[in-house]
DNA sequence: TGTAGCTATTGTTTATTCCTATGTGAAATT
DNA sequence: AATTTCACATAGGAATAAACAATAGCTACA
């Protein structure tokens, strides 16, 4: 067997068609069925069901594809490492960031670490924590912003910073008025809150649970910005964090006396990673 | 790049010598020589530094060749699918079970399945139940035998057998009279317990702890034998599962009031598992 | 200085892969 | 019913890559 026809049972999975796979691969029609009749027939199993119009992919096919796309990923991260052996703040950096820090902090981040690692190509991926977690843990992100802690015996973080919740209330709002608010100043009001999953609101909730605060039952939004909207709108307050704090006409934003709510942001990586020189770079320009 | 060449660094990786990783390649030493220069140029970097004297791998070297191996993984997994699908119940089944489990489940299990899939190799592996489930989710496994309930959404269980623990008491000891056992009878009694990691003895403790009846903390057995040696001896008492139980001259075993502590005993692996004909045939012979 | 122990190089043979041209067979069209 | 179209398979020859045997070249050690 040879990577090469790896690619090439792909490309036919891919585009259910050998002769526009053998263009994807940049060879004739004939070689790539002759290559991939070699390959079922060392195998001994039938991988694409051939008529006249279509081709498909066969259960065992279907297995065998999804293996070949792990080993070829395997085969490409050879290639990476060299690269960066090479040069090891260069070659590809894949990045995540969940919703409500990724808005705020990536345009910030991304020139900085154009400057001080100009050959580096950033992926970012913009998820909720459990998905960040989870695509760390599958090596399909090099590291990632995650409000900590994070309790994975596999994984290791460094603290970046704290990020303090303020609450948004709109203009002429009986609270706006204060300079400063407490727990127990909320207790009337209606609390809106990002939809499920995200880690903004569970901390949020948190808050909310630990001084009995009630939240709106009927209402949840997909985004920081989304929820901005709708308290101009009147429709509720919220918790704002101090990253994502905006000028904004319509909008009162209120610090919490102390000890003030807060989320803490670091950065996660698994242990055995082999890109420190450039984890550290990204930690340098936060 | 050729997955041959993989083979090739590998094996110069594994011995240390161009000529003996030639000789367990089945290539000439040339041969071997000239690929791993080969790769090396399009790599653009040195994966073994050769003197006259020693082969050393380089840094980069160590990381492409746990690559290599994975990628190398990845291939062997496409043959055992083919061969899989020219038949369900052969090819390799690694199959897990913990320590207190496997002593007495496996060798009734083992034979029944060579009878009922002649044709399948298994593999089996004896670890703690926490290795076992790392194992399942890194795919070094395929099924393992593991107390329920376990909590990972990756992962799918079955139950098998309930398997109810019994008093283990030498000969002689106040409570060998009594025909059934209950907490209350096990407060003054020294209790031995297995070591730390161990599922059977987190259950244990848990019955313990729910009764307020103390462990002798001095005394940590490595296995259900030693602790049965140890109950024999008069070292004090211990916990044994029904699956556990032998005809032993110098020891008693009672069986609890209802509702006696037990443990669940279920079949584990993972949700996209492909294997369910044996993980069915392995169930059916339990 | 010579020898043993390795890896690298050279020249040649063998095996594989690729291409172009052509074949085959079923569906769509006339 | 004959023809065209579409798509994968086959055949034969050229190019490429991998293999071997023989040997050169290098260092450590006697």
């Amino acid at each position: 067997m040879n990577i090469r026809d790896l690619y090439y049972i792909i490309a036919v999975a891919d585009v259910k068609h050998f002769g526009k796979a053998a263009e994807r691969c940049c060879v004739s029609q004939p070689t790539l069925s002759g290559q991939i009749k070699k390959l079922e027939d060392t195998l001994g199993v039938t991988l694409f069901s051939r008529t006249n119009r279509t081709v498909q992919v066969t259960d065992a096919g279907q297995e065998i594809i999804a293996t070949a796309k792990r080993a070829i990923a395997e085969v490409d991260s050879i290639y990476e490492i060299a690269q960066r052996a090479k040069n090891p703040l260069g070659g590809t950096f894949r990045l995540g960031a969940f919703p409500t820090i990724a808005t705020y902090l990536l345009p910030k981040l991304v020139p900085r670490v154009n400057v001080t690692m100009p050959d580096l190509r950033l992926i970012l991926v913009e998820e909720k924590t459990e998905a960040l977690i989870h695509k760390l843990k599958q090596r399909e992100l090099d590291a990632a912003f995650i409000a900590l802690p994070v309790q994975e015996s596999c994984l290791m973080s460094h603290k970046l910073f704290d990020d303090p919740f303020f609450l948004a209330v709109p203009k002429g709002h009986p609270l706006a008025a204060h300079k400063r608010v407490n727990h127990t100043m909320l207790q009337e009001h209606r609390v809106l809150l990002l939809e499920e999953g995200h880690c903004l609101r569970d901390q949020a909730l948190e808050v909310c649970q630990l001084h009995n605060i009630a939240e709106a039952q009927d209402f949840k939004a997909t985004s920081l910005e989304t929820l901005r909207q709708m308290v101009k709108a009147g429709t509720g307050i919220t918790f704002i964090p101090k990253i994502a704090l905006t000028e904004d006409a319509g909008l009162h934003y209120i610090p919490f006396d102390a000890p003030a709510p807060k989320r803490t942001i670091g950065l996660v990586w698994r242990k055995e990673c082999s890109r420190m020189e450039v984890i550290e770079g990204v930690m340098g320009v936060v």
